[in-house]
DNA sequence: TCCCTCATGTAAGTAGTTACATGATTTC
DNA sequence: GAAATCATGTAACTACTTACATGAGGGA
């Protein structure tokens, strides 16, 4: 995954091993780590295999190497960023690629998010049907803190599927973490 | 990590292989995939360095092997439980832990939860002063989907927050996920 | 009879971390 | 002058995935 995210990063923009990083950091840092130990070597293949251009520049008695996209690089990164969703591959999979999928057509954009809307809709199903086969009252330590997991994998799930419903809408950032509020004030009046 | 969830699992009951993956997979699978070609191996050397027991049993002219946690297999797998929120482990680590803390005294637990929460805090701010420094209106196509991932972080934070302040209270787990709503029922009555 | 689940394992490859090694530039 | 950050990389190790290989038991 790394590759794709290296590619993407730097498509506009040329960029330093080392400002990757501190990119990926600020932007995924979240769900996703790069680390030195196995960015440059990918840099330099990649850039080997074609997917990036190197351009060396000396500032000072400092060697810095700056890498960008190349068309084939380009090519592949959308290749890679069209894919349909993978259900195998962990939530931080799906959450790089929607990082870019500013790049997308919107009818595409549009099916993916769905499709992994849908995707989740199935996992909170498969909890449900767990969570039925389990208690949940006068659970002993052991137990509860067992099953509690379980609780969180729903509300985050219920989280992410209210996030994509929204970002797929393209509505307003700035009010995302608000917006929960005004729904249950909605849910009040009726 | 493998080897503290396996230990783990069978602290008290006797487990196949072939069992503890569908437990972990029922359990944790939301944040942990537990996959044989990994397990059976680390199930051979736990054995061989004497933290899990292993019980050969014929059923028909199927061999299973059935392991279980040793004294010092216990021992070992308390100390990782025991241990302080590490800040560089991703939250998928800590979940892990928290599957099995009714393991731990009350104490500890709720200093551990507690310490887990403060990191959480840390990273909402950081992510705020990230959020501080970008525009949120007006947004190209790329800039949007590049930054909502950041309130996908933030928002998912702060579920994990309020998942860890209810179970730290051990409250009712089958009301967890309602419980929003009584939050913000509250305070609209202030 | 055929397919699915149960059950154990190996081999090859991919991904990722941590520690080490070096040195320049900037900021306090 | 010291400490933090910038900047590039290698080596050893650890973790994880995927594909392969084998075969029993149970249900349609």
């Amino acid at each position: 995954m790394l590759d794709y995210i290296i590619m993407g990063m730097v498509l506009e923009e040329e960029l330093t091993g080392y400002d990757i990083v501190k990119e990926v950091q600020n932007s995924i840092g979240n769900f996703y780590k790069a680390n030195y130990g196995r960015l440059y070597p990918a840099l330099s293949k990649l850039a080997e295999k074609g997917f990036l251009t190197m351009r060396e520049e000396m500032q000072g008695k400092r060697l810095k190497k700056y890498y960008q996209t190349t068309a084939l690089g380009r090519q592949t990164f959308l290749n890679w960023l069209s894919a349909p969703v993978d259900p195998n591959a962990g939530g931080d999979f799906q959450l790089a690629q929607i990082f870019f999928y500013g790049e997308l057509p919107k009818e595409l954009r549009d099916q993916r998010l769905r499709e992994y809307e849908a995707l989740l809709e199935k996992t909170l199903q498969q909890l449900q049907q767990i969570e039925s086969t389990l208690p949940s009252e006068n659970l002993s330590d052991k137990d509860y803190f067992g099953i509690s997991t379980l609780y969180y994998g729903f509300a985050q799930a219920h989280n992410t599927l209210r996030w994509l419903a929204y970002i797929r809408e393209q509505k307003p950032l700035s009010q995302f973490l608000n917006d929960h509020n005004e729904q249950n004030k909605k849910e009040k009046r009726q």
